[in-house]
DNA sequence: GCCCTAATGATAACATATTCACAAGTATTT
DNA sequence: AAATACTTGTGAATATGTTATCATTAGGGC
């Protein structure tokens, strides 16, 4: 695989954009796409759009555009549509159920696998998504898996040292609380307050 | 209040996360913290918080630190700690209901006031939130609401012009859909799939 | 097959963000 | 009370990210 080393950081926050609006393209029917045209869609410059893109090769034609169809295949072979990741979900309460009856992941990203709660009775999820107790997490965790959605509340550092100690890399962490990991693990934290405290801010600026 | 306008766009998104930082050490004990100590914390460079923190005023004091007290103020007068910011949400489908059963959201930036739904009659959960028919927006709209989040699932685009049309500022967007905005509105997309595709890629840089 | 048009991709200019380095000043020690 | 140790806040330097410009090359018309 190509050297991923070196891609921006806005850069990579804007694939996922970009394979979105592309998917939609593609559903409205238009198969050829010019990175001005593609640029309305997306509120991103066009040569933002043409630098992002070249990072992963000459994907483009001059004088002609881009291949949506193709585009959307070299997406997704480093975004995981093609690799169909195994996802495990850590906590089931109401934000993990929520999560679990979530009909979006498959075929986009990969599936959720199972999930971990300290209560391992907690089932009952509209996709029959198994929920195992954390105990069981190292026997039970699928092979090949990486990425951990975590949406406990307490426990919350000691949880996340197991998921490393397991051979997780990346978590999606829907906690409140600052969570430490050491190098080589990557997090994104979901955080509706800090968003709300964002907008709150950028609000107030304007009054 | 004084001149938000020119924080960088990188500052702000890091001031939540000093905040919850300070509101954790606080609850260790900690009233005094250097920048060097909270970098480790953090995980941000002591000069990069010192930088931060200067575009609020000088608010630690040469050969001592900061006040961990004292900051924690000033972060919620400019957060929203101390606003109580009335929050509306629009969907009240299993992830609307999932946010409304959030226990903490008082006290932090403010309070669900109320829902809003194609279907009016979704109440029923834990805090009694009420929850209106969609029609009812303009009437039922809260004193004073700048912000909402959205968790629908259809008629995105035409529900966004609606709440921008009664004043809404701010919008905390869980949908998947890329929606637009006048400018002066301003989104945060919430986008799960988005945060697991960017692990994806960069977990596969490692291999 | 040749010209013309048009859009990419790369290089260079610009803008934003981070880090270095140090003056200024507070607390603590002697 | 003076000296020392230490940390802030900021101007300058660096690094990262974005936008403008343009040579290059693919495709469509003649």
């Amino acid at each position: 695989m190509s050297n991923h080393q070196n891609v921006p950081k806005a850069t990579l926050q804007r694939y996922p954009v970009y394979l979105k609006a592309l998917r939609k393209l593609q559903h409205l029917g238009i198969s050829r796409i010019m990175s001005r045209e593609l640029s309305e869609f997306v509120d991103v410059e066009p040569t933002t759009i043409r630098r992002d893109f070249s990072f992963l090769g000459s994907l483009g034609k001059q004088g002609y555009g881009y291949d949506v169809g193709s585009l959307i295949e070299i997406f997704d072979a480093h975004l995981g549509g093609a690799f169909q990741e195994k996802l495990i979900i850590v906590g089931a309460g109401n934000l993990g159920r929520a999560l679990m009856n979530y009909n979006r992941w498959n075929h986009v990203v990969g599936e959720i696998a199972c999930a971990f709660d300290i209560n391992a009775d907690k089932s009952g999820n509209a996709y029959e998504i198994p929920v195992y107790a954390m105990s069981q997490l190292k026997e039970k965790l699928p092979e090949g898996c990486r990425i951990a959605i975590l949406t406990i509340s307490s426990n919350v550092q000691e949880t996340v040292d197991q998921l490393v100690s397991v051979g997780i890399k990346g978590i999606v962490d829907f906690t409140h609380e600052h969570i430490q990991v050491p190098k080589g693990v990557t997090v994104k934290e979901v955080d509706v307050v800090s968003m709300i405290q964002e907008l709150v801010f950028e609000t107030n600026a304007l009054k």
